[in-house]
DNA sequence: TCTGGGGTCCTTCAGCTC
DNA sequence: TCTGGAGCTGAAGGACCC
């Protein structure tokens, strides 16, 4: 047993509800409770402070500085001053002038990311994983050999903090909703067990924003119904939730109000979309510019596809506009693609469908859907087309972005000014045959 | 206060075919 | 031949999650 079990085992029994009894995991209320749901503590920002520990104990936040950034990550210290992530940067730095910001590293907390999944995947290989920090864990399989649930979870803990030098925290419980509410009640850096039989008595006094599905808009709908609590929704007539939210949202939200979720832990299959947007420094009206962004968006989109192994059918375009409200257009290709020439070409060809003159933008993005794995995908064939296209240009380019870096070689749209080819010729976009 | 970026799922509606 | 309904698909938008 490690020093950090011994001293975490102590906040095992934390909170009114559970009943796990210690580290020896001697008590058997984890009974029909094998999934787990593991949650970083403020995982972005633990992941900084480890090579950073002279900031340890200070409020630190994770974000964009930019002039419309928000939080994407806050330090337990930077929440008592109300921080909390999706703030916009400029409030949280009014809450805590001396709030200590550093910018995203998103190749660092992929890399943490994967020593912590290989963990759990270590323990059973029933691991759903919801984001790079949190991931639900179907232990039934390994409690012959690992021991309770509640025993698997305080391993886990341990393993994490010691393998990874951050913090997490596990809900323990029958079913993944309650395992996901018992770790949000948990944080941070604490283990919570609710017993199969406690299950309604934890959710009933809890407010209804905590059930899983209701955001902002389906609370002040359920608020206007006169409903606050878990437990005023579980006594409410299925048709008038029904009624309220409509067939899906209403059945969801009285089986979770009495604990019921048969969703099971599920490997997941593979990502149904890739996409990706950008939110101008400044609003912009001028089309060329939203032009040159929806290709440089569509490249990026297309080498995330073939980066792996995807093809997908349908171009998503995403227009936001100053007000911030946002529309979206769509086109089904008759074939997959990966390439990015095609990808913006269709993406253009639906932003200038919109007829939007000089409207005022403050994002766009573009998204590619129905993926499938892009050597099964079938592709349409033109008679005059050359037996090397921009497919293989562009998986030329590839190979000189893994070789030189990103952005050694792209459309000479997106050269900026004063760029060129270094030999005081023009630009050269990449041009097969 | 002023709102990122990457996703998923659900609902509604229109158009098409049978 | 016309009409209405069922079922499917694509498109669009909204809500939600981390």
């Amino acid at each position: 047993v490690s020093r950090s079990q011994i001293t975490r085992g102590a906040r095992i029994t934390q909170g009114d509800v559970t009943s796990a009894t210690g580290p020896a995991g001697t008590g058997r209320d984890d009974d029909g409770c094998p999934v787990l749901h593991v949650d970083m503590d403020a995982f972005y920002a633990s992941c900084e402070l480890r090579s950073r520990p002279d900031l340890a104990g200070l409020p630190v936040i994770v974000g964009g500085d930019g002039s419309r950034g928000v939080v994407t990550a806050a330090t337990y210290e930077a929440r008592k001053y109300g921080i909390h992530s999706a703030m916009p940067m400029s409030r949280a730095k009014r809450l805590c002038p001396n709030v200590v910001i550093l910018p995203p590293d998103f190749a660092l907390y992929s890399e943490v990311s994967a020593g912590v999944m290989a963990i759990f995947r270590d323990v059973t290989p029933l691991v759903e994983p919801l984001s790079l920090d949190e991931a639900f864990l179907d232990v039934a399989g390994a409690v012959r050999r690992l021991g309770p649930p509640a025993v698997i979870a305080e391993g886990i803990r341990a393993r994490v903090h010691d393998e990874q030098g951050i913090t997490c925290t596990v809900g323990v419980a029958s079913t993944k909703f309650v395992a996901k509410l018992a770790s949000t009640h948990a944080k941070p850096d604490g283990l919570l067990v609710v017993p199969a039989d406690r299950v309604v008595a934890f959710l009933h006094p809890l407010p209804v924003g905590a059930l899983w599905g209701v955001g902002e808009k389906t609370e002040e709908v359920l608020l206007r119904l006169g409903l606050r609590t878990v437990g005023d929704v579980a006594n409410t007539p299925v048709d008038t939730l029904v009624r309220a939210l409509g067939p899906a949202a209403g059945q969801h939200l009285a089986d979770l109000s009495w604990g019921r979720d048969p969703r099971s832990v599920e490997v997941p299959e593979g990502e149904k979309s890739i996409g990706n947007e950008e939110t101008f420094p400044r609003d912009v009206d001028d089309p060329e510019v939203i032009r040159r962004e929806l290709l440089r968006l569509s490249e990026k989109v297309a080498s995330r596809l073939r980066a792996q192994g995807f093809a997908g059918r349908t171009v998503v375009i995403k227009v936001r506009f100053a007000d911030f409200s946002t529309i979206t257009r769509s086109r089904t290709l008759r074939s997959p693609t990966d390439v990015g020439r095609d990808i913006y070409a269709t993406a253009r060809d639906l932003y200038d469908a919109l007829g939007l003159q000089r409207a005022r933008l403050r994002l766009v993005g573009v998204r590619v859907e129905g993926l499938l794995d892009a050597d099964e995908a079938p592709r349409q064939m033109l008679l005059d087309e050359p037996e090397l296209g921009w497919r293989e240009a562009e998986q030329a380019v590839d190979r000189a972005t893994a070789r030189f870096g990103r952005g050694t070689v792209r459309p000479a749209r997106l050269l900026g000014p004063g760029e060129h080819d270094g030999w005081g010729g023009t630009p050269v976009a990449p041009r097969p045959r």
